[in-house]
DNA sequence: CGAGTTTGACCTGCGC
DNA sequence: GCGCAGGTCAAACTCG
């Protein structure tokens, strides 16, 4: 199970765009409740699609700036065929700019696949033999497209800036991100939807191995759920 | 002075 | 093998 800060700032009503390629449900928990923003569907045997959750927090009171932070909750699927990812991916606004990325991910979700399956069954399935893996084993990660002014979304976590890359044919740089905390290896890259320079898109990579380094007051729906942090 | 940012250089993986 | 583009490093710089 997955858990991700929303930003504060995010305002009822706003267009939130979430990309998870590891799940098949979307949540938003507040004040102890959760709210379904989304879901692909399921197939069988372990089998989804990645998708775009696009819904409004309508049912969601807008988040100001003492307000805790609300929660993403997901549950972990696998994909079925990689051909499968490519052609969701093809029509995807983020992906169609980063193909080398999405190719990446498309990796990391056939490594998980197998992974699970193994673990699951202790077989390997004839089709997946045929899938090469990536030596470098990446950390999951989570896409947010999100409307906003400023770039750095509060999300709990103290970063601290390591690089920024002008990507090409887009006009905005892509900055790097650390977590702060020793022995974190979390990043995450922000950077600006080339299309529409109001969407921010925040790509996280790894888990959390702490909480949200939030003041004393720390929330109780944060402390709840602390466990579960990325 | 320490923490964080900037930025050019360097490294690495992918596609041809 | 080579070139390109993305990702990372690290020295210099800024700011509180």
């Amino acid at each position: 199970m997955i858990l991700l800060p929303i930003p504060k700032g995010t305002d009822r009503g706003q267009s939130m765009h979430v990309l998870v390629y590891t799940s098949n449900l979307i949540y938003s928990v507040w004040n102890g409740r959760s709210y379904q923003l989304g879901f692909f569907p399921v197939h069988t045997n372990f089998t989804s699609l990645p998708f775009w959750c696009n819904k409004t927090f309508a049912t969601i009171p807008p988040l100001q700036e003492d307000d805790e932070a609300p929660l993403l909750y997901s549950e972990p699927v696998i994909p079925k065929q990689k051909e499968e990812f490519t052609s969701s991916f093809a029509g995807s606004p983020i992906f169609s700019l980063q193909k080398s990325s999405a190719n990446y991910w498309i990796n990391d979700c056939m490594n998980m696949k197998r992974n699970i399956v193994n673990e699951n069954l202790g077989v390997l399935p004839i089709n997946m033999k045929k899938i090469k893996s990536r030596k470098k084993v990446r950390e999951p990660r989570f896409c947010f497209k999100t409307m906003s002014d400023v770039d750095v979304l509060d999300d709990g976590y103290k970063w601290r800036k390591y690089g920024q890359k002008v990507v090409k044919n887009t006009q905005h740089p892509r900055s790097y991100y650390r977590c702060t905390q020793d022995n974190c290896r979390v990043k995450k890259r922000v950077e600006r939807l080339a299309e529409d320079s109001r969407m921010v898109i925040t790509t996280y990579e790894g888990r959390h191995i702490h909480s949200p380094s939030h003041d004393e007051e720390d929330s109780q729906a944060s402390s709840q759920f602390k466990n579960f942090f990325w």
